[in-house]
DNA sequence: CTGCACTTTTGCATACCCTGCAATATGTGA
DNA sequence: TCACATATTGCAGGGTATGCAAAAGTGCAG
């Protein structure tokens, strides 16, 4: 249990996220200024870069632990399982958090969607996890020790030993997935309360785990192809 | 031929972004202020802001046409083409200008690479046309009719009429293939001067095309399974 | 509860980004 | 040359973001 120094941190910082969410909805992120969003906070200009390091990124709502939380399911998927399947079934379960509380992903949806900066900022985030999931997913198929990533500076555009192959192979899964994940979340959006998470992702994963052959014509099922 | 006023219209832009890039290659993007850059180019602060629309945008050089020549060649291409191969090679010859001027684009990519932000623009630049990219698949797959997106004001986050499958398929795969695309570029920037461009897009495009199965044991051999 | 160490919040000053407006300079065509 | 169109510039003003030091709040002995 947190003392009550970390639960106002934590407090501060919520009611600044969604203070930010919820006034963007109706101005728009853009015409949202600093200042407005730290006085529906409660606190005072100031302290907004004290959690926030751009005006931006109280819009994002990143979860910094939950790349941890996705590798560390690849990592102990059963041994049999496909890279592909590991991923899914990781995914999967780091978003029924998502599927639980619609409301306030559709609302951040909508906010993000509405100022391209917004999506392309969220989607930074996302890549910056790519690298560290690509790397989990290269020690999965045995193509590299685990250990080996000395320095966190290393960057994605030097040459690196390794399997090549593989390297380009878990990098590809890694920023596919991501990907996939981003679309299902998007057109379960966009589909309404009624719409069924679980199945969408499925659906998604089925789609990769095919080869991205053209569907079938319509059929009015949201499934896709027979898969397997 | 253009007149002289075109001619420096053009030559002043050249040289705010030429600026741009070589004041960045030695001190990193982010301490390059507008005025520094103005300096370099011989104008004003002010007329800055007349060529780009941010300080980023100086340093990332997006090709607003790029995103339509890929579409067309998308809506151009032979019936019988799978999806996938159609993108495929929408992007490849699209990818050519790149391979071929390798020495700015490295250049460049050195300079966006130190910076993330600068980097996550450019790549939401691509993510912009994403959407379009999934409207134009989602024409030449026949689940939608060509002339059926009434106001560009449409967001993709409300319910849409159609073929429920076709569109998350066709969302996915402009989704997916915009990140191969990325996954290539940054895989070959890494591989040094010597790689072989396209051959390393065909080989990110068959991992998909196979449905991203774990590859055989590493072999030395940059290509990846049997694939088609 | 009281004092002390530590953390968080806050105001202030500063630099930079970006925009609208009006004045000026420059290219273009009659 | 003259008039028109366009580009450039200076200026004013608002918004973003950071460093610093004072003020307020929290945690923990004694």
């Amino acid at each position: 249990m947190p003392g009550l120094r970390e639960r106002k941190k934590r407090a501060t910082r919520a009611a600044l996220a969604e203070a930010a969410v919820r006034l963007a909805a109706e101005h728009g992120a853009e015409n949202v200024t600093v200042e407005a969003i730290s006085e529906a906070a409660g606190v005072s200009p100031r302290t907004f870069f004290n959690y926030f390091d751009s005006h931006d990124d109280a819009f994002v709502m990143i979860d910094r632990d939950a790349g941890e939380r996705v590798r560390r399911a690849v990592r102990e998927a059963p041994a049999g399982l496909p890279p592909l399947d590991a991923v899914r079934e990781a995914l999967a379960t780091e978003l029924v958090d998502v599927a639980e509380r619609q409301e306030i992903w559709t609302l951040r949806a909508k906010v993000l969607q509405r100022s391209p900066q917004l999506l392309v900022r969220g989607l930074g985030a996302h890549m910056a996890e790519e690298i560290e999931m690509a790397e989990t997913i290269a020690v999965r198929i045995g193509s590299r020790a685990p250990q080996e990533k000395p320095p966190a500076t290393a960057r994605s555009c030097e040459p690196r030993p390794g399997a090549p192959g593989h390297d380009l192979y878990s990098r590809l899964l890694a920023a596919v997935a991501g990907t996939a994940a981003r679309v299902a979340i998007e057109h379960w959006c966009a589909q309404g309360p009624g719409a069924d998470f679980p199945e969408v992702l499925r659906s998604v994963f089925a789609h990769l785990a095919a080869g991205l052959p053209e569907p079938p014509a319509a059929t009015g099922l949201p499934e896709p192809p027979p898969a397997g």
